[in-house]
DNA sequence: TAGGCCATCTGGTCCT
DNA sequence: AGGACCAGATGGCCTA
């Protein structure tokens, strides 16, 4: 948990308004105490929001790459990572996928002679090749990856 | 000391 | 009305 930011309303409702005059002073009617009140709550649901929120990065760094780096990463820097991880694991299956059927497909495809199909797929095969958008796809070299969990 | 990162507060908006 | 979500502001901590 970080330092004692703000102490507005870390316990009671109001560290400047503990009962009595001062209160009357600060929230001179039982609308703007039962305002107070309500913005106290927010602020608790917000900071337990925000709580899961960075619950929900850490898990995500332990299931990213680290590079071997003993520095956490930060928010930023655990979404690049995990998106750039993405697009490995994706390009990964898919090229995996492609080299296992690879050589069926075309057989099958030229057994029939179905001279169309063939060059539909060549045209795609070249189109993801030429991609920039694929060449993007993993902006890390994969051989600094290194599994954490 | 400056800059990066972060936690927290706060007011606004949208939804139920 | 109240909760969830968001973005801006603020200030603390840490590192180069």
């Amino acid at each position: 948990m970080k330092s004692s930011k703000s102490n507005v309303d870390s316990g009671e409702l109001d560290t400047h308004c503990k009962g009595g005059t001062g209160c009357v002073a600060k929230y001179g009617s039982e609308r703007m105490e039962s305002a107070a009140k309500r913005r106290l709550a927010a602020n608790a649901r917000e900071r337990r929001r925000m709580q899961g929120l960075n619950t929900a990065f850490d898990r995500l760094r332990k299931v990213v790459p680290q590079w071997g780096q003993d520095k956490k990463l930060s928010k930023y820097e655990t979404l690049q990572m995990a998106l750039s991880y993405i697009m490995a694991l994706t390009r990964i299956l898919a090229e995996a996928e492609r080299y296992s059927t690879e050589k069926d497909w075309i057989n099958l495809h030229c057994e029939h002679f179905h001279q169309e199909s063939y060059h539909t797929y060549m045209e795609q095969k070249m189109e993801i090749e030429n991609d920039p958008y694929a060449q993007r796809i993993f902006s890390y070299p994969p051989d600094h990856f290194q599994i954490t969990n």
